[in-house]
This record gives C-alpha cells, structure tokens and sequence, in this order.
RNA sequence: GCACCCGUAGCUCAACUGGAUAGAGCAUUUGACUACGGAUCAAAAGGUUUGGGGUUCGAAUCCCUACGGGUGCACCA
C-alpha cells in the first residue's frame, strides 16, 4: 500500500536518468539488515543497459526525491540492490489507511468487471466423497473465495456425470445387495461393482419401499435402483459439503450436452475442420495434428458411445461460449492425463486457452499413530470425508487440507488434527482471533471508553511496529494468492500474523495503560482482529469469539 | 517403457515465482508474567536444498543427467 507512492518517485528518478519502466517490483527483505523493502530493478536494467547495477543504481537515487517524514534512508547493497528504511511515521500512516477500509480491509479490485467460472468437487453420484474430494473442494472454495476478494464475480461450478456405465454399476450393486436381504444370498455381487458399507443401506431402503417386488433384474427395476441410488449418493455429498461450508451455484450434468445437441455439432465441426477420422469403426481425433506431442485418441467407440474426451471438451466450450474471463478447475492428480487433450480440442476450435488455468492437487494419505490408514476404493472401507469432518471438525478438516501447496502430496496426521491444544496450528490462529474478542469483552466490562482516534504515533515499539508491518503486507498476499491460485500463501500469511500478534500481546500490555497509548494499541488490536477473521473467511474456517 | 508431479533440518512443510546469511511448526534443550486467556512468549541446537554437471552478476527455483517416491498412460470416467 505505501510502497506504490515510493514506486512512484522511484519511476519518476528513472524516467529523470532517460529510463522509462512502467513499474518497479519491491521485495521485503528477509533480514533487518536490507531495511524495509528493497528492489533489484537496477539488476534487471544492468544487462539491457550494458552498465554495472551499482551504477545505474546509484543514479538513480541521486534524482531520487526523498520524502523524509517516510523514508530515513535509502542505500546500495550486495550485487545491487536498492534498500530502503522506512520511518516509523511511514508505519503510522499505513495503518491509518488500513483502519479507513474498515472490514474491506483485504479487498482489491483487480479483477473488478471480470468474471470466473471456478469448477470443483464435480464427483458423480455413485458414492460418498473421500478425502481427496475434502481437498479438492477446500482448494476450490477457497480459489473461488480469493477471485472474489479481488474483484471477480465468480461462478462456483459443479459438474456431474448421472449417465453412463458407473451409474448401471451401482444399480446392479444395489441389485445385487437387495436380492442378499430378500433371502437370496446366493446372488453374484457384480465384478466390479461398488463395495461400499452405503450400497447397503440404500438396498436397505429399496427393500423397506418395495419389499420382495423387486425380483427381476430387468431394466425398469435397475432403473428404479439407479435413480433412488443416484438421489441417496447426492443428498450424501451435499450434506457432507453443506459440513464443510461449502456451496456451489451451477450444477452442470454432463447430460444436458447430449439433449441439447452440443455433442452432435462438436462431431459436425470436428469433422468440417479436418480433425477427426474414422478407423476401425470408431471416430478418432487428430490430437497429433494439433500438438505432436499427443496422441490420436478415440472419441466415439464403435458401439457409438462417446468416450469421456468428447463430453469434457464439450462441456469446457460451454465454459467458454459463456463467455468467461477466467475458468479455473481443481483437478486431482489422476485427471493429469486428460488435461492437455481437452486444452489442445478447445484450441483446434479457435478459444483463447490462456484463460483456462487447472489447478492439479495431489493425493492425501492419512496417518493415524504413525501408520498409514489405507483407503481403497474397490473394498470399500475408505475413510469417508464424513466421517473425517466429524471427527476432527470442519476447520480443522479445511485448514489441514489448505495449509500445504497444492502440487505436493499431503499427509493428513490424524493425532495431531484429533488434538485441540497448541500442537494443532489452527488453534494456534483461532486463538488469536479469541484473545482479542476476549480483550474487548473486559473493556466493555470495566466500561473503559474506546476512542474513535487515536495517536498512531504512540505505537513505537518493535514488536508493534513488526505488526503494523506485516498487517500492511494482507492485501498484497491476497492478490498474490488468487493470482497463483495458491490458498496456502493464505495459512502462511496468518500464521506470520498470529506470531506477530501473540509478540506484541506479550511484550506490549493494553489494559491500565495510561489512555492514550491503551487507545492506539486497542486499535492495533482490533485492526489485527480484522485480518486474521478476514483471512480466516478466505479460507473458510471460523473465527471464534472464544474457545 | 513413455509422460506429468515431487525430493529442502530427525518429522511435516515454507521460501515473495531467479535475489542477499534457505525460514516456520512439531520433537529436543534452556529460560520468561502474582495483571489483558500459558492454546502464549524468548532463546539454543539442527542444512553440501537427493548426487553430478550446465546457464549468469546470482540457482532450492531454469536446462541436462543419475537415483529415489507418487500419479497417469483403454474403443473405463
């Protein structure tokens, strides 16, 4: 926030030297020692210019105009590097700004007027989730909750599949099922059928509606099956998201590109652009044609069912031709392969795929007493995220699923989630937010008067002057966040932010102190409740009043 | 066999997308308030960033290579 005026004098110093740069990049330096920002900008000149980075950083600052009250020094360091001190005031004036956003303190608009389709979770009905859907829809809101804090309208996507093999699969498992409690125990339970405990109570439910009715396996009762299967498996996962807070607003079926002919004109201009062929009786696509780097695939079989590649790229048109500016999907890392062949059939038909950006996440693998909890599909016995939720709790759930990067396999300790002390690092924020809640409740128990200004320039110790600063970096990590589409930058920032906070809480006492400092340090209190229970949104996970 | 992801402290992970002396938490060791919630704070110790080359002012980050772990490679979705 206040660097953007020193970026300023800092163009200006250049454009005075016959250098014209658009904008100027600040770091904040790990170390105390390279002050409070810095910039390489005279590195990154030194090769296009053909002059030593010290130089070139040297004039600039010579033309430099210094803005004392802010800046008390500003020196060349290391290969060169341009660090800057900033004064204290500079810290006061900063929170000034922040305390006027009020609760939009984190908001930004860079993406204001445009809009984002963000798909997640997107499991079809044939079962309950598991953890890696926890994961996928924990990235998900949150990706889609960081498009929003910076401006985007976002569109929360959930795209499912209720046709197909898989679905004649659970019917015949749930056939199969409901004959064993009709008596009949002998019947095979299908190959690959679902094995879930859940199959169970669904044929336990058929067998309560209609009794022994149901003896024929003939397409009108496995229809029955599939559908009361299909309502049983959604109500399962909207319930279980509904645990973990989240919501969606388009539900898009698979199906509806079938009734309403986007298949059939997708085959037409395939084929009208030259890139599909027949052989062997199937339809093939020219993958090859497109990137040599894939490989001619079948997108109708010849039985004449579309295989998954020809829905998938249907249904990314349609995220298209409504017209996005961003399309984000959370994919697991078992999708991995399809990725560049819808990316590669949406380009062969004239979209810009730069706006298509799939976020892959990989597995989750639970630990339990420092063993590996096996979870397998095929038996069955999968740890539900249901089960997970209510176990540990939805924070916990979101925050362990959010606290790590996205690209890296993820160890979900089940001891230390199960704990609700200080080993637990959501805690260890929440508590945060419950200590300063807890201050402001015995203020207005020993109706000690708040006062709506306050001097900022009371707050000078290091500690506060550390959070002040780091309270000023929220904003800028938001962007960073939704712009690499990394919610975990979110955990690590408020974690920064909880350190930072207990510091100051210990070394600077509130209460007692005489009013004017107690007033400016209140502040600095409530401003910093502001951030971590806006962070904290962001990553879907409450903010306690206490705990 | 081919493609993609990963390899960082004893363990789980960061590192501002190529920046300066690689940082946190847990575990270990040692300290700290007769007041705001000790679910806290301060400090010590812990590293050849898997090995080896290369690119440049500068590499955990980019390229090549070897090794190790994961995932995917159907006329399944």
């Amino acid at each position: 926030m206040m660097h953007r005026f020193i970026e300023l004098s800092f163009i200006q110093a250049a454009k005075e030297i016959g250098i014209d740069i658009p904008n100027i990049n600040f770091e904040r330096p790990k170390i105390a020692d390279h002050g409070h920002l810095s910039t390489n900008i005279a590195m990154t000149l030194a090769k296009l210019l053909k002059r030593k980075p010290q130089d070139i950083a040297q004039d600039i600052i010579a033309h430099l105009k210094v803005d004392s009250t802010i800046i008390d020094n500003v020196e060349i360091a290391g290969a060169g590097f341009i660090n800057i001190y900033l004064n204290p005031h500079a810290f006061h004036l900063a929170m000034m700004q922040m305390i006027t956003m009020g609760s939009h303190y984190g908001r930004s608009n860079i993406g204001s007027g445009k809009t984002a389709n963000v798909e997640y979770v997107s499991a079809n009905p044939t079962g309950k989730l598991h953890l890696g859907h926890g994961r996928n829809a924990a990235i998900g809101d949150t990706v889609s909750n960081l498009l929003e804090w910076t401006g985007y309208t976002v569109t929360r996507e959930y795209y499912f599949n209720n046709a197909g093999n898989q679905m004649n699969m659970l019917a015949t498992s749930i056939f199969a099922r409901y004959q064993h409690l009709t008596g009949n125990t002998e019947y095979l339970f299908p190959e690959d059928g679902y094995h879930g405990d859940y199959i169970i109570e669904i044929a336990e439910k058929a067998f309560t509606q209609f009794g022994n009715t149901l003896s024929d396996e003939n397409a009108e009762t496995l229809s029955t099956l599939r559908k009361m299967g299909e309502e049983w498996c959604f109500a399962s996962i909207m319930n279980t998201l509904k645990k973990m807070h989240i919501h969606q607003d388009t539900f898009f079926n698979e199906d509806s590109l079938y009734t309403d002919g986007s298949i059939d004109s997708l085959l037409d201009e395939l084929k009208k652009k030259n890139l599909s062929y027949e052989k062997e009786g199937a339809t093939w696509m020219k993958f090859s044609e497109i990137d040599d780097s894939l490989t001619d695939r079948v997108i109708v079989k010849s039985t004449g069912e579309p295989t998954y590649r020809l829905p998938d790229i249907a249904y990314h048109r349609t995220k298209f031709e409504r017209n996005y500016d961003l399309i984000v999907d959370i994919f697991g890392a078992d999708h991995i392969a399809t990725i560049p062949d819808v990316k590669a059939g949406i380009r062969a038909l004239g979209y810009d795929i730069s706006k298509l950006k799939v976020l892959i996440y990989q597995f989750v693998t639970l630990w339990d007493n420092g063993e590996q909890v096996k979870m397998s599909k095929r038996s069955g016995k999968s740890y539900t995220l249901d089960e997970l939720i209510d176990e540990v709790g939805a924070d916990v759930v979101r925050f362990f699923f959010l606290m790590r990067g996205a690209q890296t396999q993820l160890e979900f300790d089940l001891l230390i989630a199960r704990e609700q002390n200080d080993k637990n690092p959501v805690y260890y924020l929440q508590y945060v937010h419950a200590r300063i809640c807890s201050l402001l409740k015995q203020i207005e128990e020993q109706q000690l008067q708040i006062q709506d200004t306050f001097d900022a320039s009371l707050l000078i110790h290091s500690s506060e002057l550390n959070l002040i600063s780091i309270l000023t970096r929220f904003e800028e990590v938001t962007i960073r966040a939704a712009h690499n589409l990394e919610p975990q930058m979110i955990s690590e920032y408020l974690r920064e932010v909880a350190s930072a906070f207990h510091s100051f809480y210990h070394d600077c006492r509130i209460l007692g102190m005489e009013s004017s400092l107690m007033n400016a340090r209140i502040h600095l209190a409530i401003l910093t409740k502001t951030v971590m229970s806006n962070g904290l949104t962001i990553l879907g996970i409450s903010s306690p009043t206490s705990m």
